[in-house]
RNA sequence: GUGGGUGUAGCUCAGCUGGCAGAGCGCCAGGUUGUGGUCCUGGAUGUCGUGGGUUCAAGUCCCAUCACUCACCCCA
């Protein structure tokens, strides 16, 4: 123990797990890379105004958990408590919407809510995204559907449901909404909850508590309320999916936390994590552009959550490819003259693109040899006295337990040649 | 903001109705003065989260406090 921890919320991302973690944060993003996306990365902070006017101010990371702070010049600013907003604030900046349409775009990297931290839920996350702007194509939607299956089939993930639903535009929304609200008023609820009326009554939908559901069997669904445009475009979507052979469940409860979202939601949800079970989600936001002064921009996304997709692949026991990888050689001098043979050589193969490591800090050849074995290395190169004077290394497999002598100028070559 | 659970060795945890601080794993050393992964032997490591109280005596009981954790509201 130390005087100091992270702050509450917030893990490091320490060996071996941390390579896991990378290995997520890789395949998610070889998916969009694939696709033609390309990387944005935007600042950890923006505007407070930003994310008022873009997540929305009725949503709840908008009234309570944003870490918003005052610049010495008066500013406020607030860590991003997500991906979308920032993303299109950069295209329209720097006019990418003028150009070619859609633009894809992927990024990577931290996001910021202040919150009681649960399994899955931190104050700091990791998510991977990916936004396709300026296209009102129902097979955009499913491409970028279609990414995040791949991403979570990739990473060996089997027990993935994807959720689907559409949340209607703006003429169609506005008349389930009033609906919504008629039929919830009548109900019994608490304080805060028929506050949510008012505000977002979509949400209410996604209430967990058992009393509050068993009263909620008989609300009106969005799908019946459909315009004529809203409902061709979803049914589009879903016969494009079942085409391209994704499997997804219609849940026309599926309402997201962000005001934003219309048309198409998703959301990809897996059992094994506690109570916080959606790892990815996204869905299209046809009028977020013009929210933030740009212009229409249709546009469509996804984020994936990066710690929630590390806790699912726990949770199914899947160990992620080329995430447990160690050092290829492992150098075991023994006395002086060997040190500084043995770390020239290591260099020497480093540079030949092979990753080796050495025993420092001057251990015997037993404790030497412990950390061969520990580095996870393929061979080791021992060498002492005795070898130096006949120019030679001895080159032993840890597998097989196998040792040959190797001539000193022939070690990397030889290396390389049993490594391919 | 609300409710539950847990804090004992580096890690995972045991420790009964109060009576000398424990195990497994890991780590270090030796068995093997030039060879790891198996095996054997030995060793080190604790303000029992913190502060107070009850008691002859507290890891154990009581109070407070902090931390962690799970869940609710809500969300990736």
């Amino acid at each position: 123990m130390s005087t100091y921890q992270a702050p509450k919320g917030t893990f490091d991302l320490i060996p071996p797990k941390s390579a896991t973690f990378l290995a997520v944060r890789e395949a998610m993003s070889a998916v969009a890379r694939r696709a033609g996306y390309g990387y944005v990365e935007t600042p950890a902070f923006e505007d407070t105004a930003l994310f008022k006017r873009g997540v929305g101010e009725s949503s709840d990371i908008v009234t309570k958990e944003m870490y918003t702070f005052t610049t010495r010049g008066g500013d406020s600013l607030t860590l991003r408590p997500e991906g979308t907003a920032s993303v299109v604030r950069a295209v329209l900046q720097h006019n990418l919407d003028k150009g070619a349409l859609p633009v894809k775009l992927y990024y990577s990297g931290s996001y910021f809510r202040y919150e009681r931290p649960q399994k899955g839920r931190y104050r700091h996350f990791s998510q991977v995204g990916a936004e396709a702007l300026g296209s009102e194509d129902p097979l955009v939607d499913v491409e970028i559907i279609m990414l995040a299956a791949e991403a979570f089939r990739d990473l060996g993930l089997r027990q993935v449901r994807l959720l689907l639903n559409t949340l209607g535009d703006s003429e169609c929304r506005p008349v389930y909404r009033a609906a919504l609200q008629q039929f919830l008023r009548g109900l019994d609820l608490d304080e805060d909850t028929r506050a949510r009326i008012d505000i977002n009554p979509l949400r209410v939908l996604d209430d967990k508590r058992p009393e509050v559901r068993a009263q909620l069997t008989d609300a009106p669904v969005i799908a019946d309320y459909l315009c004529d445009a809203c409902k061709a475009y979803h049914e589009e979507v879903r016969s494009l999916l079942s085409i391209g052979g994704v499997a997804f469940e219609d849940d026309p409860r599926l309402v997201r936390g962000l005001d934003y979202y219309t048309r198409t939601t998703f959301e990809f949800v897996h059992d094994g994590l506690g109570a916080q079970s959606a790892i990815g989600g996204g869905g299209r936001y046809d009028g977020l552009s013009q929210e933030l002064g740009g212009p229409p921009l249709p546009s469509v996304g996804w984020a994936l959550g990066v710690d929630r997709t590390v806790l699912a692949l726990e949770a199914e026991g899947v160990a992620v490819p080329g995430s447990g990888r160690g050092v290829d050689v492992f150098a075991v001098p023994l006395g002086e003259a060997a040190r500084h043979l043995l770390f020239g050589l290591v260099q020497k193969l480093r540079r030949a693109g092979v990753s080796a490591d050495f025993a420092f800090g001057g251990k015997g050849l037993k404790g030497a040899m412990k950390a061969a074995d520990r580095s996870g290395a393929r061979y080791a190169v021992v060498a002492g006295e005795r070898d130096l004077s006949a120019d030679v290394v001895q080159l032993k497999d840890l597998e097989s337990g196998e040792q040959v002598p190797v001539p000193i100028d022939r070690l990397v070559s030889t290396i390389k040649e049993k490594l391919s």
